[in-house]
Order: structure tokens, then sequence, then C-alpha cells
RNA sequence: UGGGGAUUGGUGUAACGGUAGCACGGCUGACUCUGGAUCAGUUAGUCAAGGUUCGAAUCCUUGAUCCCCAGCCA
């Protein structure tokens, strides 16, 4: 490159990080983690997160970013959550081999620790009710009140928290708290709760505890074990940050520093566990991996490429400003890394039948089609063409408005890689009174070139031969909202009355060119003039499933819009 | 009316007292056997009001608006 290319500015948590190497804190180590509670899917907002921390990580010297499960609430949490995200994380490219760590794991040390704060007089056992501690806590503007039990003696304390552990006690009869302070400002700092009863298995430990850390309990200190030099969390964590401060200093051990940033949202869709669960649970999608998620699974099957979910989140960028990002990002993300990478084949979605009445009967030709103009080293293919194709339904008007360069009685258009050809004829079915055929001419003097008298046509069109097309299901998905912002529910509606009624349409009559006979599932193409497909697992051998992950730009469609 | 954060074109993001830049989107045009892609041009912004300064998106003051917090969820 001639001129300096000027590097992109580091976000502010990266800039963070390079100025803690610089002076040598942690000795100039940086340990990242991505925590999720495996309790649902992975989507396109811990995508970000996932980039962030793997990314701050590989671009340092010996960096290291851990995945490490947050499973302290055995209640919601299940093993096939656990698979599904270590799949997820691994498909969009990071690697955490070796690193791979569960809060579970941790147990008996957080157990130790409570034990060590309640002996130095910060933290007892209360058996208030959740509602009595609720009312207890006070509100946002009223200080709270100490509970009956803050001056328990240490020993009772001690022996309670024992008995809690034994399963002595019911779900509920008491919790651990720590004592901080129940006029604090920050209600995170009035006595927080540190344990509760549970007495259900954990999909690791088993039976062997009946109780759990909360999260605040157990996250900073599962950081502070695996020795975390930057914890990267979102920010409604920015109030927890002085408890964690208190639990680490209190313990004296070592003390991560944690930096907040805005979660991603996406326009036109949810980026939020609960409410991707609703969809699941209400039946407003098929699945988790559903092609219309936002989750990974989901954007998987659809057709998005792992690089471009990362090159996306590059792009967002990392701040703490609580944004809305453009799923035009998104989508221009896909299509510029399937632009480079897809192979082209053609496709006709809603096939209307072509007769080329001056071609004779029985012949076939193979005619030579390019993988892809943008990378020549993927080749050449043959495809078969013959008297009767289909050609696209919307590429012929009958009564062509302005502009319209299409197919239109007494006009010529080219067919791709093919012939030009003229429509002479159209033929109805007399019962329906719909276009049930084109009859057309085509010009020999045209295959694969411009024909001697130099004319010109406007407009190509994909086709695909009848006799040796495949048939195939096409999915259109389009934005599962009607609303830029769904989940703003400020006119008193919820977010699930605005689903998109179109978000999904099944062409059930597709025709592909025979090259796609053996297309395998996860392949992506892009089908010429339309978009970006992806074949289906839901595909047998005697149907192929395509999926569209995102169409072509269809500057068309725009002047159509506007006429 | 407690505490914690935030505010730069339509959207996202840079600029760290010295020319407000980049990307997406929009709009023009060129080119084209994908109305794709590509290329070129264009559009449009510092929340407000004061102050400091030769000079303010950046520093100070006041105000406005938005987000988060009253789970034994994470």
């Amino acid at each position: 490159m001639a001129t300096t290319e000027s590097k992109p500015s580091a976000d502010f948590i990266r800039q963070i990080v390079a100025e803690d190497v610089r002076c040598g804190r942690n000795a100039g180590r940086v340990v990242t983690r991505f925590p999720p509670e495996p309790n649902g899917y992975l989507h396109i907002g811990h995508a970000k997160s996932i980039c962030l921390n793997f990314g701050v990580a590989a671009e340092n010297a010996g960096g290291v970013c851990h995945l490490r499960f947050d499973d302290t609430n055995p209640t919601r949490e299940e093993p096939k959550y656990v698979q599904a995200i270590k799949e997820d994380i691994r498909w969009l490219g990071f690697d955490f081999s070796g690193h791979e760590y569960y809060a579970s794991d941790y147990f008996q040390e957080l157990y130790e620790y409570a034990v060590e704060l309640i002996r130095k007089g910060k933290a007892y056992v209360c058996q208030l009710s959740a509602e009595e501690i609720r009312r207890y806590r006070g509100t946002l503007t009223e200080p709270g009140r100490d509970s009956p039990n803050r001056n328990r003696p240490i020993q009772e304390s001690l022996d309670l928290f024992r008995r809690m552990r034994a399963g002595e006690l019911a779900d509920g009869a008491a919790v651990l708290r720590a004592m901080i302070d129940m006029a604090s400002p920050n209600l995170n700092l009035r006595d927080p709760v540190m344990y509760r009863i549970l007495k259900v298995p954990h999909q690791r430990t088993g039976d062997r505890w009946s109780i759990y850390p909360v999260y605040d309990f157990a996250h900073g200190q599962s950081d502070s074990i695996e020795g975390i030099t930057h914890s990267l969390c979102t920010l409604e964590f920015e109030d927890h940050r002085p408890l964690y401060d208190w639990y680490l200093h209190e313990l004296g051990i070592h003390h991560p520093r944690q930096i907040e940033f805005a979660r991603l949202n996406v326009s036109f869709t949810v980026v939020s566990k609960r409410k991707l669960l609703q969809l699941v649970e209400e039946g407003h999608v098929q699945g988790w991996d559903d092609p219309r998620m936002p989750t990974l699974a989901g954007m998987r099957r659809r057709g998005y490429t792992p690089a471009s979910i990362r090159h996306f989140c590059n792009r967002v960028g990392v701040t703490k400003f609580n944004s809305l990002t453009d799923i035009a990002l998104l989508e221009h993300s896909v299509r510029d890394d399937l632009n480079q990478h897809a192979p082209r084949v053609m496709a006709v979605l809603r096939p209307l039948r072509v007769v080329l009445v001056d071609y004779p009967e029985g012949r076939t030709e193979q005619l030579e089609a390019v993988n892809n103009p943008q990378d020549p080293a993927m080749g050449t293919r043959r495809v078969p063409f013959s008297r009767v194709l289909y050609i696209e339904r919307e590429d012929f008007r009958e009564d062509p408005p302005r502009k319209f360069f299409r197919l239109a009685p007494g006009r010529e258009v080219r067919l791709r890689y093919a012939y030009l050809i003229k429509c002479v004829d159209v033929v109805r079915d007399e019962e329906t009174g719909e276009i049930a055929e084109l009859h057309c001419t085509f010009d020999p003097e045209s295959r694969g070139r411009t024909p001697p008298d130099g004319r010109k046509v406007k407009a190509t069109l994909h086709w695909v031969s009848a006799a040796h097309a495949v048939g195939a299901e096409v999915r259109l998905y389009d934005r599962l909202f009607v609303r830029p912002n769904p989940t703003d529910e400020k006119d008193g509606t919820d977010f699930t009355d605005h689903l998109n009624p179109h978000s999904l349409e099944v062409l059930g009559s597709c025709r592909v060119e025979p090259s796609l006979a053996q297309a395998t599932v996860g392949a992506r193409y892009q089908f010429e003039r339309q978009g970006y497909f992806c074949v289906d697992p839901d595909s047998a051998p005697e149907g192929l499933v395509f999926n569209r992950t995102v169409p072509l730009r269809d500057s068309w469609a725009k002047i159509e819009k506007n006429l």
C-alpha cells in the first residue's frame, strides 16, 4: 500500500487494556472471560461480547480468554445449553480449548469465602422471608432497615450456615447475607443475599449442595480465582461493581478490573434471552434455531457465515451508549462475505413456462456458466438448455410499466449465458385466465455473445431448463418484527404485538438448476439476481429445501415503489 | 424528589484543546450477459444555554432528555 492506512482507533476498553499492559499491571498479562449462564442459546448480542473478550485476549501477547459457565442456579440450567453454547462459540471461530471453566467448580472455595466473611463479622444468616427482606430493603428514595438477625452472634451464623449446607433447613427458611449498609443509596449494598437454600440437584455437582451462591457472590470471586485481569460486562452491572469490590477487598484476593459496555440492540429484532425463550415457548417461531431468530443457531441455519457475524461485531464498536444498530448493517455484512465466496447458480422461485417455438424439439445444449465472477478460481460449470424453460414470473409483464426492462410482449431480453429471446405470444389458462406460458423465439446468433448486428437488450434473466431442473422448496424470510424497536413498550403494547406476520413465506414449487442436486446441508449459494440461499437441514433426498439468507439489493424494487 | 451511567448526520462509530472523519442507509451518475457486484459523486451531525480560551465535540457551570437499580435471576 502506497500510503499508510490509518488504523481504526481502539475502543475505550482496548485503550484501557493497552494502558494496563503498558504500565505493567498484572505483569502485563491479559486474561478475559466470556461467562454465559447455560439456560438458553447464544444470540447476536452474545456474539458481540464473545468477539470483544476473545478479541482483546488475542490482540495481546499471551492473552487468554476463558469460557466460564455461570451455573449457579440449578433450577434453570441444563446440560443441553452447555453443549449448544460450546458449539456456537466454536462455530463463531473462537477456541477455548484448555480454558473451559464452571462456577460450580468453585462451590467449595466460595463456601469457604462465605465462612470467612461470617468469621470476620461481615456476613450473617438471616431468617426473614423473601417478602420481609424486600420490605426491609427500603426503596429507591428511602433507606432500608436492619434485619433483626443482623446482630446474631458469629457462632450462631456459622452454625446456621453449616446447617443450611447440611440440608437441615427448608428452601427459603434462611439466607446468608453480607453485612454492609442498609442505608446505602446503592441498593446492591443493602446487605445483599450471598447464599440461598435450593434443594435442587445441580447438573454438574449432583446433590452435593443444598445451598447455592447467588450470581453477585459467585461472579467476582470466580473471576478472581481464575486470575481474570479484565472483566468485561454490560452496563447494568455498573451498580454491582461496588459490591464486587467489597467482597474482593474483604477477602483480600486478586482484584480484576471490571469495565462495563453497552449491550447490542439490533433493529427489527429482539436481543434478550428471556424474550427469545418466549418466542419459542409461545410458538411464534419453530425453535431456538428457527432461521428468523437472532440466535447464533438460527443465523447459522439461515446461512449467515461466522466471518460475517464477526465483521458485524467489529463494525458496531464498543461504547457505553445505549444504541439501536440498524439491521441493514448486519445484512450488509453477510452480503459482503457471501458475494466473495458463494457460488452462483440459477434457480426459479415462481416458475413461468417458456416455450422457444423455433428451437428444435429434443435438442439439449450444455452452456458454460461462471461460478463466481468475483473469484475466477472457482471455475465454471455446464448448465443444460433446451426448448422448454422456466423463468421467474415477475420477470414478465404483459403491460410493462415505465422503466421495466424485462420481458414483455414483443420485447427481447437475454437469457443468462444463453440466447436472446423475444416474446411472441402469451398463452392463457382458459379457465382461470392466468398466464399459462409464453411463446418466444430465439436468435441462434446470440449464444453467449452479442449478435452480429450489435443488438443490445436491457435485461438479462435467469432461467432453468424444464426437463433438467430439480424441484425445491424455498423459504423466504423477512424481519421478525415490523417495528424498529419492538421492545419499546411505552405505548402499552407487548413486543409480540409487533411480530411480522409475513416473516416466513414458503414457496413449494421452485425449480433449480441440476447442479444443485448434490447440494449438501449448510451449503450456501447465490441464486442469481435474487439473493443468497443456504441448504436447510430439512432437505431430504426427495426434496431440497433452501433458506433465503438475505436478498440481493434490488434496485428495480425501489424504482417500482416510487413509480 | 436516592444512586449509577449516557448524549456527535437517518443509524452506528472516530476525533482525547487545533481542518468534525469513517461505515451502513438514502439520493445521483458511470459501467455491466446478475436492475447484483464495482466505481464516482452527493446528502446529513457535535442535546441546550452560558462561561474559560487565540481556538471547545473535547474543559467549567446550569439545565434537558434517555437508560439501569427496590430477585433468595444472571
